[in-house]
DNA sequence: TCTGACAAGATCGTCTGACGATTAAACTTG
DNA sequence: CAAGTTTAATCGTCAGACGATCTTGTCAGA
């Protein structure tokens, strides 16, 4: 079928998962597609307990649904779910910078998350999701919230998706510096409420998205 | 094959995660207890698939930590991390009472909810657990978030061990109460306040509780 | 007696192969 | 052309196997 010479099978299932997320990233996967398992141990030359295993973690990430007996799809959101997701994103986020304020108040170290801050203003096109997630971890380790840095990484996934379909706003670079400068100066509700902002933007945007953005909202 | 009494084996390793789930409730496991794959395999009368499958859904949830080569136990948190998952919890807790409050206003029926905190609030100490998490599920699913749904029940088991422990203020159900009506009231702002407050009063008093009940905070 | 290296044992991670169950697709009939 | 039936493709789970790795117990040397 196709080539995957890269990928003999070097180590376990999360190979599997960093792959497919990562080529989730990249329009190599696309939401609703099918993953059948025969198809994936050849892919990646690895038995049926790998890949098990690792689509058993993708989907307790939500980034794929498993219907039994029907397969693994990737997970294709309802236009409702995908507000669902980024109202949770928006919470979650806005603790984590909280949080990541507080820590800055408490002697914390923020050139980390200043300079992917940085990074992530200045990426291309190609390097982008990559920057951005970047420095989305760099806020949560900031903060420091064990349960925050196990949380996130899946949430992103579909953040991530919301943004590449939503037109950027210009002002979101600004509203990142805000940030960032709330959290330098340690400031924890200023920064919650700025870091709010971008997510609950894209919330508002999505009645602007075409239904084909979105899966069947059936019932 | 095997006739053993206890477990036969009715379906999947769903089965699994629900009686460790619920066992934890009942103290039949105890946080940092170890999980064996061939104990378990026996112990239920399953394949190590099912085993393996089951107990990769409890560390998904963050109930199990999985460690290489050393086998699975329960996840015993450290003060921070429970703090942490208390964090969170508090947010997560505060949206799911904002939204139900909106559900309310655009017509949601709250009577399940209030069923429901009724019913936990006159249950004894052996139904007390099982009636506070029908308690959040109802809140959750008036609030009609998907990923909320999704995310909570995790959460839940850390909730309630953490409450176990501490001990109980009188002020909890007069606060519930003021939660319900906030909810019927449809007033998003206010449940969502009034939710965080006994969360955030747990986190407070997490520092009266002994190092005992705590993992080793080592680094 | 205490400490550290080594050997034995228990588990884990992953693979291969197999079998019934269930779903989706192809095919046969009115 | 619609509806029922047969086939093929998967899935869920089990069983057995093998190397890798962690744990534990033993034994020699300080």
């Amino acid at each position: 079928m196709n080539s995957h010479p890269g990928k003999p099978h070097p180590s376990g299932p999360e190979t599997l998962v960093r792959d497919i997320l990562h080529g989730l990233s990249e329009g190599r996967f696309a939401p609703g597609q099918r993953l059948a398992e025969p198809d994936l141990m050849a892919r990646y030359g690895v038995g049926r307990s790998t890949v098990r295993e690792a689509l058993g973690r993708l989907a307790a990430g939500g980034v794929v649904t498993l219907a039994p007996h029907r397969g693994a799809h990737i997970r294709l959101l309802t236009r409702r779910e995908t507000a669902d997701v980024l109202r949770v994103s928006e919470y979650l986020l806005g603790l984590a910078a909280r949080q990541a304020a507080e820590a800055v108040l408490a002697g914390g170290d923020p050139s980390r998350l200043v300079a992917a801050a940085d990074a992530y203003t200045h990426a291309d096109a190609a390097t982008e999701s990559r920057a951005r997630a970047r420095y989305y971890r760099a806020l949560i380790e900031l903060g420091g919230n064990s349960e925050l840095e196990r949380l996130l990484p899946a949430l992103q996934v579909h953040l991530i998706r919301a943004q590449l379909r939503s037109s950027r706003h210009a002002s979101a670079e600004n509203e990142r510096a805000a940030l960032v400068a709330a959290i330098r100066a340690g400031q924890p509700g200023t920064a919650e409420r700025t870091a709010r902002i971008p997510i609950a933007t894209l919330i508002a945007r999505l009645d602007d998205l075409p239904d084909s953005a979105f899966a069947a909202e059936g019932g």
